[in-house]
DNA sequence: TATTAAGCGAGACGGTACGTCACGTCTTAGG
DNA sequence: CCTAAGACGTGACGTACCGTCTCGCTTAATA
């Protein structure tokens, strides 16, 4: 989890946290990185832009990477797709709501500043690894119904094919420093299609 | 470039550079990664651990990007595969090349910090973008050349398949942070062979 | 005065302030600083140590400064000396008194801590200025007393004289960090005595 | 010692330190505390005026109460009295040097901070005791110098007669927060000269 | 052979951000 | 109106790292 302490229910003495707080924080990172990019993404900036202060700030995110995934989260967040009887739809309809959480400003240099961050520490990162978890599992979601439909081949390697559709927006965005349009949805919903679906 | 002077055969006035000074520079960003993270590559500790001072790595790299740059590439090299008439051997050869590259200790790391420094500058990184492109020019090429030959279809988008194909093994590695082993380079060859060569 | 509000006879609405809270957080200060010097002294370990609330305390001292002066005369106490028909006599009570009031422990490091306070701010401090003064008015008032009764010299500089002898005890321990034991309290008599007496 | 490396004849490898920083950041200390007293004695704030960074000033002084220390130091230095062939004579030279240093702007201020700030941890600071002992052993030497000449009675107590010497002036300007002016200085040396000189 | 330009390790420099800590205030729920 | 608990903004702390600069020296090509 990000966020260090869950509201409860039950809440305790003393003064609670503001709610403002949050989200100022969030959308002071994005906005300092849509427009300056991950350099200036200082502590003291955010606070300030954000009109709070540091400890208020670190009550929350424990260190500037727990922020930094915690603001990649609140602009992409989590996405289920009902089966629409045809996994090419479904992939469509996947990917189509990335690729439009991708092209909001910042949030591709957001994302490199999410790998870069990852590499930082020793060990492995559990928020990091949450995180691309969540990413890739709408995909297997999407492929897995479709073998149980049977419009997947069975024999296709799932694991696989969910890597090379998670990564295709994401390279397109982080590696090629490009937009991911809606052409490259479609040529890579076609793609896949060919490489899974069960021949005519 | 990266390397600030090239060697000319000119050679001026004065001590000439020591080549062990970039080799060892290079070996100890790599192995300060590969045992403690990004966070650990600090240019003291590079240069302490190198044996050489601040100001001869300046000479060569002249920021900090530009040594990690340089570092990922002296591990995992240019590359050219030569015409072996049918697509899919070529693809394989060119994934089976990258992943092992790929699996030298502190190189996942390494590329993760490539895609971080990225993202820190406003302005797009000259370096990093000539990076990507020479990473996804084999694939580039060998689909081109099978689009001529006649085992790739004409009409696929091949932009969209360079980057499933590019993307992939980084993904696995970088994303999923898992080894890019050679089942998945047969998987992604399967892959991409149906998405895009020519019907039976 | 250091209490904000004095305890009126006439009590107003609400609650009435416990007791407790007042002599429990001075307690707090003087052993916080005992054991362990002024930096220790934060007001939250005060209010932790003391079992109280911060607001509590500064509904009580406005100021860090305030609270720090307040423990300090919680030690000392006022002192009034009686009419014993010897000046030296009447000294040596002073400064028996005195010297008891600064062997207990913390309290030199508090005199210190009071005197730190005092140059904090830039305008002079009113508190400080009143205890300063009432630390001096008892041996002030014991050398007039002499010259009333002719066994001081009348020609001899009472305000240099008191000054030597109230610096006295505060120097050997505060500026010489060593304890005000009776031999300093004889000697600082006698020495006094031949100064201003009058001769025999 | 206060500063932390003695400049060696023998000078190291490496760039020297600039001699500018030290006296830059001393001024700069004084001036402050002259200005607004010790509160506004912020490493930043001195920093700043002196043109310095914070890291040069840590290099030079570990601590904020070492550079107290030497700021206080930097502008009362040593004293040396010669023999006058007068104890009388000698205690007036040294306490109307010191009454001098004592009357610059922003020292009475200083060296309430530094007494301040030795009771602000727990271990004895011996750079204090230190500069204590240097300040007090100008008056002992005058003393014992007297006694082996004659014209100090033997049989006084030189440690109580050197404390309130040392402190007068002191307790003058820290505790009473005035000046002390000749009219001061010669009040103390007829005191003290009644107190251990030897009977007519 | 002497000069000179550029290399070298060492380490201090100004700057900037870090993450923490303390102050004094404010907001909650309850007595 | 008091209480304890605890979050808040402010601002300083001492540290770490960046990229530069200054030292005294070494190394080779040139004059």
């Amino acid at each position: 989890m990000v966020e260090q302490r869950m509201k409860q229910s039950r809440r305790g003495p003393g003064r609670p946290r503001e709610e403002r707080v949050t989200g100022a924080v969030l959308d002071a990172v994005v906005a300092l990185v849509a427009e300056s990019g991950m350099s200036a993404l200082t502590m003291d900036a955010v606070a300030a832009r954000a009109g709070v202060s540091k400890p208020a700030m670190y009550r929350r995110w424990s260190t500037k990477q727990d922020l930094i995934i915690a603001a990649a989260e609140s602009r992409i967040g989590p996405l289920t797709v009902p089966d629409m009887g045809d996994f090419r739809a479904e992939l469509h309809a996947v990917l189509t709501a990335r690729a439009q959480a991708y092209r909001q400003p910042g949030v591709g240099r957001l994302l490199a500043g999410v790998i870069g961050a990852a590499a930082e520490t020793e060990a492995e990162p559990d928020d990091y690894r949450a995180y691309t978890a969540r990413v890739t599992s709408e995909t297997r979601h999407v492929l897995e119904r479709g073998v149980a439909r049977g419009d997947v081949r069975p024999d296709a390697d799932l694991a696989a094919a969910t890597t090379l559709v998670a990564a295709s927006l994401l390279f397109r965005l982080v590696g090629e420093q490009q937009v991911p349009d809606d052409a490259l949805v479609a040529s890579v919903v076609d793609l896949i299609g060919r490489a899974v679906g069960v021949p005519a």
